[in-house]
Parts: structure tokens; sequence; C-alpha cells
DNA sequence: GTAGTTTTAGATCGACCGCTATAAAACGCG
DNA sequence: CGCGTTTTATAGCGGTCGATCTAAAACTAC
């Protein structure tokens, strides 16, 4: 056994992952990331592997950290609407809060095109969140508001499209009114159907 | 008057719009651009600047040539829902043939949040898109298949949100059922509301 | 033809890139 | 204690970055 380290490596990690979601993968340089993790180079190197590595490792811990997190928040409510709910108020919320929009939305932009690895995984967690919605809807009771049956899939599919966009326009640095408008609009979708 | 230039000017800017569209800003070189406009460094800071200004000047290239077209074929179309029917088939077809996405909204996410000026030359590119759907959506006819009046303004932002999530998924390499699915939820938006 | 001006081409600048080699420092174990 | 092993810190590798310099080439005006 040798020299213990003496770095907190699950701090470093988040640290790491602040700073690719902040700045994305390329724009992000090694340097950049040990000096956010305050720790040196080759430490980097040989505790996580290359700039690659960590940034898979990073994916992964944004994945199980927030989107996982808000699926099974979704799935944990009660009533599928006042969850849906809650899942837009936070997600505006944390949109307004920082504005570095969503790792996976951003690496689907950036990293996804030319790396299948990474192409595959984000498709994956994207499909994940549609299926929590999909989940969502097929809970609503047939009598009251509710959208018409059978269009589940395609309600879950535009409410990730909302989503998308609202983590694209929080990057951009959106007006709060515009997303806050838009993330009515996507619950409205739930509720039943035209009244937006 | 000394020596004339030997190269097409705007095929060159064409070609660098090529690839800052494909590669993206950062990870677009001055030698790359130059290799693609068949010129060489020298000449390319000589007619179009630094690498920032040449990208704005294809940006707003990108905006004339691509963007402004379809939002004045949605407003010429005789009938509005026609149009936007039109618009998203147009764009799915687009999405598939290449992957590149829209110039805009990748912009949005790897520029937008470190140049206020290009932020607000994409900001309002897209609002001239999302202004576009809702003239279309105030054409439609008061009796027939409509949503209720007075949502234009929330139908139109959450149609600029499918466009701008099926850029997201075409550059990320999304299938194309799950893009014709979002296509044809948008229009479905403009043509009824419930029936998705 | 000559002077003046602009565009070419190629070399080159300092800075930074991802990554690694080297060696000193810090541990468990005998 | 010294030995083996691992982590630390630093320096540096070749390569590429955006941008610029020098000078030859190509044109107009006179």
């Amino acid at each position: 056994m040798g020299r213990p380290r003496t770095f907190d490596q699950p701090a470093a990690l988040a640290a790491a992952l602040d700073q690719f979601w902040r700045r994305g993968y390329e724009a992000t340089s090694v340097r950049d990331l040990a000096g956010a993790m305050s720790i040196t180079g080759a430490s980097l190197y040989n505790a996580f592997g290359d700039k690659r590595s960590l940034f898979r490792r990073c994916l992964h811990a944004y994945v199980d950290t927030y989107a996982r997190k808000r699926i099974a928040e979704l799935d944990a409510s009660d009533d599928p609407i006042r969850g849906i709910r809650a899942f837009f108020d936070d997600l505006v919320k944390a949109s307004l809060r920082d504005r570095r929009g969503c790792l996976l939305v951003n690496s689907a932009m950036e990293v996804a095109p030319w790396d299948a690895e990474f192409a595959t995984l984000i498709e994956q967690c994207l499909l994940e969140i549609e299926d929590g919605f999909y989940r969502a809807l097929k809970r609503l009771p047939v009598s009251g508001p509710r959208q018409s049956p059978g269009n589940e899939r395609s309600t879950a599919r535009l409410m990730l499209s909302t989503v998308m966009a609202l983590r694209v326009l929080a990057r951009a640095g959106g007006e709060e009114e515009r997303l806050r408008s838009i993330a009515r609009s996507a619950v409205a979708l739930a509720e039943g159907g035209p009244h937006l």
C-alpha cells in the first residue's frame, strides 16, 4: 500500500462536473479542471484517467444526481398533474438560478455529433425522461380534465421537447416570463389539451 | 487601386458558414476555415477581419439565407395551417438530410452565454420565428378547427420550442420517426389542440 | 515604364492544448 | 528503521491555437 489520496474524490468529481456543465467539453481544459478540482494535472490523470474518461464519469454523475432524481420525484407524486406541475416549476426555478442549462442537452449539441458512445448515453437518458412523462400521463384519470387517450406518447414527446427548449433558452439567457410561459403551456398539455 | 481579389468572396463566406455550422465556433480553427474557403490565413484576415468578425458575418448570412426565408414562406402561404405543415415538413426533411441542426440554436448554446452581442442577435431572430408562428395562428379562421382564441402567443412559443427541440434532436442523431412525431404534434397544436 | 496600393503566400509569434516523464513526498509493512 | 508502492508537484513534450510579419505578386493610375 502506498501513499493515500489527500483530496476528496467525490468533491473533485463534482467540481469537474461544474466546469464541464458551465463551459462545455472542448472549452474546458485539463488545467481548468485541475484548478477547479484543487489538484494537479498528474493527480487528475492518475485518479480519473484522461479528459474523456473524466467527462464520462461527470456525465454519469449528472444523470444519477440530477436527471433521474427529477424522474423519481415525478413517479413518486400522488397526483400526476401536480407532479408534472412541480417538475416544470422546479425546472424553471433551477434554470433561472443558474444559466448553465442541462448538461445532457448541452452535450447532445456539442459532443453527441462526434462521439457515438456519448450520443447513445444521452439519447437513452432523454428517453428515460420521456418515459417518465409517459407514465405520469398514463396515470391520469379517464374522467375529468384530460387529453384524448391514446396520445400519451406524443404528448410525452412534446413535453420532453419543451424541457429541452427551456434548457436551451435558459442557457442563452432567455427572460423569466418567457420560460414560465413555456412551462405553463407544457403543463397545460397534460391538463387538458387546448386550454393553453 | 491595388491587386484585385482572386477568390469569390460570397462563396468563401458560404464555406465558412458551413464550417461553423457543422463544427461550432470554438472547434473551428482559423486554419480549418482558410482550408474550407480555399484561401490562406492572411487573405482571411485581410478580407474578413478576425475569427469573431467572420463568425458574425456567417451568422447574419445564416439568418438572411435560411431563417428569414422560412418565415417569409410561412407568411406567404394562403392557408396558415398548410403553411405551418409545410414549415415543419420542410424542417424535418432538412434536419434529416444533414445533421448540423440550426446554427442559431447551436450558437445559442455555445456562444450566447459568453457573448452578449451574439446573444441578443440570436434572441431577436428566435423572436422573429415566434412572431411568424403568431401571425400564422392569428390568421386562422374563427370558425372551423382551431385552438382557443387568446392563446396564440403561448401556442407560438410552444411551436418555437418544438422547432428548437427538433434541431437539438437532429444534431444529436435522433431517429426519423421521433422527429416526425414531434413535428406532427406541433402542427396539431395549431390545428385544434387536444387531437395530438 | 514606373510608382503606389492591395492581395497573395509562407513563415513565425507567444500562448495554450492534452498528456507524460521525473522525482520528491507520504504512507503500510517488515 | 528501510523497502515497496502510490500520490504528489513540477517541468516539459510535440502539437495546435489565433493572429501577425515579411515579401513577392498583381493590379491601377499616371
